[in-house]
RNA sequence: AGGCGCGUAGCUCAGCGGGAGAGCAUCGCCCUGACACGGCGAGGGUCAGCGGUUCAAAUCCGCUCGCGCCUACCA
């Protein structure tokens, strides 16, 4: 191949379609639960069916493909299992609209036709995340994508069910639950989001039964005086102790109820006189509890008020609370209103504002389960990264409260409970019992409720290997390694997979726990839709490739901190693939005539890229191993270009030109230039799979599929000291050379020489005389006697007398000396400050007093010379 | 109310006890045989403010200001 036949740019998309197509056919990513390597395994987070790939998804999967890539090639058996979840109220919403669209009533449907048509659709557009994925490039198996509602993972959710409810966990009982009215289905703690909302206290009074007097009580919500059973006051507060166990009369019902002591009141809030709605509040719930109070419950499923409402029956909350006011005030009860402050309850899926509600449920008793999970991140069992993400997990497992699990919705998984209709009696089996074990009746209906999603989400780890089967997957490849997810769900998820998980196994699901950041806007703004500043990750990928936009997140990625979205960062990484790229044809430029086979004759710059290249790789491991993303991308980042490119390229390239070099010196440059270029792609592969793919098969040598070719080790890569520290003073000179060109504008052509005054430097320089003159356009000489007009380099602490006789103004280098002279007389004011300070020298450790004193000496030669030379050319104007 | 995080160059962000960094943007010079999606060079910062610990603080501690987030039963 010559270099013709490289196109001058890279395409990422052609890359991307040719490598998933190649991968996919030879089942790379197929895990395999024979193969004796140690086991690297991650469970992807599933996203819903009905989703479509946003940031948070790409980032949360580059993270989780750049780890499994690593291992990977770093021969690990690796097993990445992708799928997606049923998301039972979300999606049944979905479906439930495409029908209201059409005119159709869920309801009218039925169950099964619902279903149905749920699957149909799951069928038609629930595949579309999946397909986004892969366009991320991910190396899932997707031979083993599974779905929340497959049948082998409904059996470990049954399973699940079966044995917390022998066990004692799971119970069936009547408590106050979040009542969504919109979906009218239960929702669990966490489907509530609260939000800030400006409300008032209303006041009106209560009249004591007897006649005998009043008692005041405030409220947000009056209408909930329909189920008033209570009015609560302080023990000790003075103002009412003769009240308590008198009875109050409710206004509109031929119902009368006590004032009860209890602590719950804050004698300060309010008029230290409550009103108890054990119905429809948490607090009055356990007052009620406490007291025994009656219960009544005042709604219906929808949210509107039910005969327990006498007169307001039918109506909203919302027209009932203005209803009850307008009542109170016509019958002189009223007793002021004030601003208040306050939050309301919307549930997350559908906004609608939830209701506290008294409801039968099933619940699983988080107390016992909570312990084992929060004890197995204390003991080291499973770790969070970052760590401080343990304060919340634990935070939440230690104020844990029952989980309400049952939803009054279609999709998903149905509880495994059966009622015999004659009897009452409960079944939880396996099966659908023919006939009631208690009576006999052979009529035993099953409940009609599903599972909270997230139950089944907490067996996602092994319920997608098989589990409560002992198979193959599960034996090798769990417990998983690592879970890869954002903040927001640690809660939801992270600690239900971990009880779960710990309960049903035995064993923590996940080894480590790396959280990772949310990605907002430029201005930090939470992406969100009614903002409209969200950022599509498809057009990214179309725009610039899925390498670059990877690379992007992945820079960005800093543990800790949220990852603010500036589109420019991609166009600048994609700039990076390019300057890959073009790397690659200079380096086929000279590939006629390269024998991996023959004869090698290495030199300096040949031997000090590859310790570079090892102390890069051995960066690189360092930081993907610690989950430091963003350091493994700008070490790559920074050697590629800044080493590779800049450096041993242009230092490779006068051995490649030239007459003189022999044979066996330009094969060992090419055999450098190929396999530092072959252990660039291999760093990178985790992060850019398509570019360093596509180079690997051009790359001569090179066998296979970077995907599964051995990750670089550090000791492939002999070190060597020595030729660090001579190609730095290289470095030195050339920099130093082309600072003077840049500051007095020197064009290319203009042919510097340095005279040089120790002999022993100029002799070192001398070997390096051809990439003096390619880099700096420098000749070298020795210093006999000073031209009447120079400019002047100190390295390392010798002089380099650059004769500029007739080429610039001399003014302009005095100008210029004099700037760098500020600088070097500050460092040197400082370093001898440092020094002066006894304490320093007597308290800082002896290295670093050594450092400082060798800094001071370099800067005082450095000094030194540059005033010399200054007031030379100072006397030559 | 409690908890967490953030405030570093014009912008987006690293650094988190030993002399202030990157990318982009800006300003010069350069169409050098991989690359102008490039090369070379330069300018730019009381590291939010105040106080403390330390020989040494952007880095540790405290307070203040500003921004964001999470949790919570204020009727």
């Amino acid at each position: 191949m010559t270099e013709t036949e490289l196109p001058s740019r890279y395409d990422p998309h052609t890359a991307a379609s040719t490598w998933s197509a190649k991968w996919e056919e030879a089942e790379l990513f197929k895990g395999d639960p024979e193969r004796n390597d140690p086991a690297f395994t991650i469970v992807i987070p599933p996203p819903n069916v009905t989703g479509q790939l946003h940031m948070g998804h790409a980032l949360n999967n580059t993270l989780q493909d750049v780890l499994v890539r690593y291992k990977r090639m770093d021969g690990f058996n690796t097993l990445w299992i992708p799928g997606t979840d049923h998301a039972g109220i979300a999606t049944q919403w979905v479906v439930k609209r495409n029908l209201e669209a059409q005119g159709i009533d869920y309801r009218d449907l039925g169950r099964e036709a619902f279903v149905e048509k749920i699957w149909e659709w799951k069928a038609e557009k629930g595949g579309r995340i999946v397909e986004q994925l892969k366009r991320l490039g991910v190396s899932a198996d997707w031979s083993r994508e599974r779905f929340t509602l497959d049948p082998m993972l409904q059996k470990a959710v049954t399973e699940h069910f079966i044995r917390l409810y022998e066990e004692g966990l799971i119970y069936r009982g009547q408590r106050l639950i979040n009542w969504d009215p919109a979906d009218r289905t239960a929702l669990s703690d966490l489907e509530v989001i609260h939000e800030d909302a400006k409300g008032e206290m209303w006041s009106f009074a209560y009249e004591l039964a007897d006649g005998s007097g009043e008692i005041v009580v405030s409220t947000t919500r009056p209408e909930t005086m329909l189920g008033d059973t209570a009015v609560a006051v302080h023990p000790e507060d003075p103002r009412y102790q003769h009240l308590v166990g008198k009875l109050l009369k409710h206004p509109f019902f031929d119902r009368e109820f006590p004032v009860i002591a209890d602590t719950m009141v804050e004698v300060g809030f309010g008029t230290g006189a409550v009103k108890i709605t054990p119905a429809h509040d948490p607090n009055d719930f356990a007052a009620g509890e406490r007291h025994k109070l009656p219960m009544i419950n005042i709604l219906n499923v929808d949210g509107t008020i039910n005969a327990e409402g006498g007169p307001f029956e039918g109506m909203t909350v919302l027209d009932a609370r203005a209803a009850v006011k307008a009542r109170i005030e016509a019958l002189g009860l009223f007793r002021g209103r004030e601003d208040h402050a306050m939050s309301i309850g919307r549930s997350q899926r559908s906004g609608a504002v939830v209701e506290p509600m008294l409801s039968t449920q099933w619940f699983v008793s988080m107390k016992p389960l909570a312990g084992p999970a929060r004890a197995a991140v204390e003991n080291g069992a499973t770790n969070f990264i970052p760590k401080q993400w343990e304060n919340t997990y634990f935070s939440w497992l230690t104020d844990i409260r029952d989980w309400c699990i049952s939803r009054q919705l279609w999709w998903g998984h149905r509880i495994p409970a059966y009622y015999c209709e004659a009897c009452g009696h409960v079944h939880v089996s396996r099966e659908a019992p023919e006939v009631c074990a208690s009576c006999g009746h052979a009529v035993v209906p099953q409940d009609e409720d599903v599972l909270d999603t997230w139950f089944s989400s907490a067996l996602w780890p092994f319920s997608t290997m098989g589990w409560p089967d002992k198979t193959p997957d599960f034996q090798a490849f769990y417990p998983t390694s690592v879970l890869v997810t954002a903040f927001d769900i640690i809660f939801f998820w992270v600690a239900r997979m971990m009880f779960a998980g710990i309960h049903l196994t035995g064993m923590v699901p996940f080894k480590d726990v790396y959280i990772h950041a949310l990605i907002r806007d430029k201005d930090g703004q939470k992406m969100s839709k009614t903002k409209g500043n969200v950022v599509d990750p498809l057009e990214v990928i179309d725009q610039w490739g899925a390498d670059a936009f990877r690379f992007t997140l992945l820079a960005f990625a800093a543990q800790g901190r949220d990852v603010l979205w500036d589109e420019k960062r991609v166009e600048g990484y994609h700039r990076f693939t390019t300057k890959i790229w073009q790397a690659l044809r200079f380096s086929f430029l000279h590939e006629y005539g390269y024998d991996a086979q023959g004869e090698m004759e290495f030199g300096p710059y040949d031997r000090w890229i590859q310790a570079r290249t090892g102390a890069a790789v051995a960066r690189v491991r360092e930081a993907l191993d610690g989950y430091r993303f963003n350091e493994a991308a700008a070490e790559i980042y920074q050697f590629t270009w800044g080493e590779y490119c800049d450096w041993y390229i242009e230092l490779s390239k006068n051995t490649l030109y030239s007459q003189d070099s022999s044979e066996a010196r330009k094969n060992a440059v090419k055999h450098t230039l190929f396999t530092t270029m072959g252990a660039i792609v291999r760093l990178l592969h985790p992060m850019m799979p398509y570019l360093t793919e596509e180079i690997w098969h051009i790359l001569p040598g090179t066998e296979g599929f970077v995907a599964v070719a051995p990750f670089p080790k550090a000791s492939e890569f002999p070190e060597d000291a020595a030729v660090l520290e001579e190609v730095a003073l290289v470095q030195d000179v050339i920099t130093a050379i082309r600072n003077i060109r840049g500051e007095m504008e020197l064009g290319r052509k203009v042919e510097l020489t340095a005279l040089v005054a120790s002999p022993a430097l100029l002799e070192q320089l001398s070997r390096h005389a051809g990439s003096l003159a390619d880099l700096a356009g420098l000749t070298l000489g020795a210093l006999e006697g000073r031209p009447a007009g120079a400019a002047t380099a100190v390295i390392r602490g010798e002089e380099l007398v650059i004769p500029l006789d007739g080429v610039v103004d001399f003014a302009e280098e005095v100008k210029r000396l004099d700037k760098v002279l500020l600088k070097v007389e500050k460092d040197v004011q400082q370093l001898s400050r440092r020094l002066s300070n006894p304490s320093f020298v007597d308290r800082a450790p002896d290295d670093v007093v050594a450092e400082v004193k060798g800094k001071l000496d370099a800067a005082t030669v450095r000094m030194e010379t540059l005033r010399a030379s200054r007031a030379r050319l100072a006397e030559a104007l």
